[in-house]
DNA sequence: TTGACTGGTGAACACTTGTTCACCTATACT
DNA sequence: AGTATAGGTGAACAAGTGTTCACCAGTCAA
């Protein structure tokens, strides 16, 4: 009779993409009074489902776009009772730090494959991001077509390495184009 | 002078996670007439940055929370100046079905190497999903402890297989307690 | 029984909301 | 010249915003 409360104004924010405002949430949870909706967010707050920013107006806990992070496979999954669970983890702050120069894309082939990257994984890259490091994986244009390799540089010689035992290391010709720098890797099953 | 009033009230959104309101809108940008702002977030709609709702409030589009789906590796990455990019993509939406039986676990050793699977992997798991079928990826529970391995059944026989050579198969000798089927695997570089 | 909470109603407050209409430039195009 | 047109100001509107105060019915413990 309270968590169906909490329910029901966390679906409104995943199907409305924003918070409601106290007299939705009368109608929503079906109350005759703007205060007991008032009341009942004061109690959202200290339970840290919901907060108010400076104006009062509502925005969500970071807990609605976050996932519980239980640690280790090997400790396995905590009993569905008892829910204390600190640690959440948002995967797109996570993996994107850099939005506006982030973009995905989606791998072709098995030449990263000792990397643990393999066909049909997306890729997050991130543009404009200085030189590439040795061992970095890297976006390269070479003979007119792009590929996701390592990165090698040592010392004055630059050149392209294959995580898979069965490709060859490629040594740019002429100029080597870096497009973008891998920072993560997502795969769904 | 016009994709900077963009930028700030996108910039509103990623601070305050909730969008401004128009009084808002003005001091954010300079105007001095509230309507000003009525006719900038007009354009804006129109652009597909933002929408609003059946009551006038904004909200953030889409593309806001999404990155850009650029395509295979091999197409490499448009240029900056040809923004017309379609396809987007939210990480957490493609990764996460059910965002209350979803929970992150971090790998623990290489006995999943073989299925691009690597210590310090990120994978998302979800709980209460029904019996897992062949070949699922599940977290289970042997002798005590967690482990991750492939789920395998064959007609009445059902035991773990790892996706590494150098680990044996394990036949469970008592029940076998499956805690959750991974359905996703992040990685950060 | 008394008294303290808890959870709700109802009304009031100053302010912000989204929206509309009339008006005022500039600049660009005939 | 004039005349559209895009982009801004200013004022007004009803409705919703967050917040506060007074009040009231139950439940729980002393």
């Amino acid at each position: 009779m309270f968590d169906s409360y909490k329910n029901k104004i966390i679906s409104f924010y995943r199907t409305h993409k924003r918070m409601p405002g106290y007299q939705e949430i009368m109608n929503l949870v079906g109350f005759k009074s703007k205060n007991a909706a008032y009341k009942l967010v004061n109690k959202l707050v200290e339970m840290g489902v919901v907060t108010k920013d400076a104006k009062g107006k509502l925005i969500p806990a970071d807990r609605l776009d976050e996932i519980p992070l239980l640690g280790l496979v090997e400790a396995g999954i905590p009993s569905a009772t008892e829910e204390e669970l600190t640690d959440t983890l948002s995967i797109d702050d996570y993996l994107v730090k850099h939005k506006d120069s982030s973009y995905l894309l989606e791998v072709k082939g098995d030449s990263m494959i000792e990397e643990g990257i393999k066909e049909g994984d997306l890729v997050i890259v991130e543009r404009n991001k200085g030189e590439p490091k040795d061992m970095d994986i890297v976006i390269a244009e070479v003979d007119g077509g792009w590929t996701m390799k390592y990165y090698r540089k040592k010392g004055t010689l630059v050149y392209l390495q294959p995580a898979n035992k069965n490709y060859k290391p490629i040594y740019p010709t002429e100029e080597l184009k870096i497009a973008a720098i891998v920072k993560g890797v997502i795969r769904k099953y």
